[in-house]
DNA sequence: CCAAAAGTGTTGAGTATACACCCATGC
DNA sequence: GCATGGGTGTATACTCAACACTTTTGG
């Protein structure tokens, strides 16, 4: 026998579940679904993996169409195969999941599939499996921003102390000293304080901090420990 | 329109990446693959997905097809879809990794499928995007191990604070201090100490331990902190 | 001058590491 | 009785968490 002619093929989509931040709160964004069955309502932003194309592609590729973005952190979460997850016709959806930074994110594209911005705790019901999708995906950041510095990938170029912070009590809904904070945060060597202050938010004003792009990517696999008692939070 | 006619419909296999531990040293379950493209080159154990089959049952079959054993250890690594990967025709894989006990797998069903336990260090040349897999199952098995007690499923049900202590210098191709380690393991609270001891290796005598399966699980996913210096690693 | 947010240091507790000797047994 | 591997305790360094006051400035 050569070739593996009496095998089934499926049908394989990707899902994109693409967290931004706006500063106050973390979010998902979502679009209506353009086509049937379930036209119309909350879904992932996703779509058909093509002929000659891998799944890391067509990813990027569905979040380019809705968001205009580019080398967007992206990662693959896992991949859905119920047999009945789809209810016209077997279809496997391999997920990934994306850290935008918000501002960046082009308003006029997504309008098009009618995407919108939703806090995590008032994600509206979604279609098939998207909902446990969305709860997958809000798992694995927690747990890997505990030990890795990815949440930098929400903010934009220069962020302050304070946004950094909210960043992270928001993602695990909790509040952490700042003192605490800071100290943990500039002990990983991976910020660098600018000159420029951000005034919009204080009297005062807070220092800007970039990344040191450079330690950030040598340091990205070490476990850094960015919250405290991480073993209270499951 | 209704359906999707005109999208792509692609192969979808499984593969199983499988470590054991024989006490000395952790191993891969490898076999010569019986059909071609590749026929007779060592190979990751894999299978189609079928019809009306979930890729996690296909992983279980396929698994159980090798080794006889139920109810083992497995979690998704990662799908792969490099759409040159199989040269006959386009087929996606999806790769599990498991950890079974090595006492318990059946070596007379594995001979059908000319299986061989190899040493991690002494991997052969494996077809396709093979190597790959295994190099990424052994990444997130020592990134897994340092946070969470899942080199158990690697142990019978009982076994020695010695035979632990290898497994994980085995896995993290180091060595321990067996004071601090014990303390370290015993303090999880997972272990309870049998009267028996073994007797093999040693004139003295190491105890039993065995799994506490009900903290297990509720621990699972807490972060444990089993070796040294985690941040050293990478 | 006052309200609001930024920034900064110290102490105590707990945890991790380094390290060395005694024990039990089979031969 | 000795060689082999099993088992245990302590002192020190380090890391983490708790905690409060001063600074800046716009209004």
């Amino acid at each position: 026998m050569t070739g593996y002619s009496h095998q089934k093929r499926f049908l394989v989509a990707v899902d994109c579940i693409i967290f931004g931040f706006d500063g106050q709160q973390l979010k998902l964004l979502l679009i209506q679904r353009g086509f049937e069955p379930e036209k119309g309502k909350w879904s992932l932003m996703g779509g058909f993996v093509e002929k000659e194309e891998s799944f890391e592609l067509a990813a990027g590729r569905v979040l380019h169409k809705l968001t205009g973005l580019e080398n967007v952190y992206m990662e693959q979460l896992y991949a859905f195969s119920d047999p009945a997850r789809d209810p016209i016709e077997r279809t496997a959806s391999i997920t990934y999941f994306a850290l935008i930074d918000i501002n960046q994110y082009k308003h006029q594209i997504s309008k098009d599939y009618h995407a919108e911005w939703f806090p995590l705790n008032k994600i509206p019901k979604l279609i098939f499996d998207h909902t446990e999708m969305v709860e997958m995906a809000k798992e694995k950041l927690r747990y890997k921003a505990a030990l890795h510095p990815i949440l930098f990938e929400l903010l934009p170029e220069k962020f302050t102390l304070p946004q950094l912070q909210v960043l992270y009590e928001g993602v695990y809904d909790s509040t952490f000293d700042k003192r605490n904070f800071s100290r943990k945060v500039l002990s990983t060597g991976l910020l660098v304080k600018q000159k420029e202050k951000e005034k919009e938010s204080s009297k005062r004003g807070a220092f800007y901090f970039k990344l040191d792009k450079r330690k950030y990517k040598t340091k990205f696999d070490a476990f850094l420990n960015f919250i405290p008692n991480p073993h209270k939070l499951k």
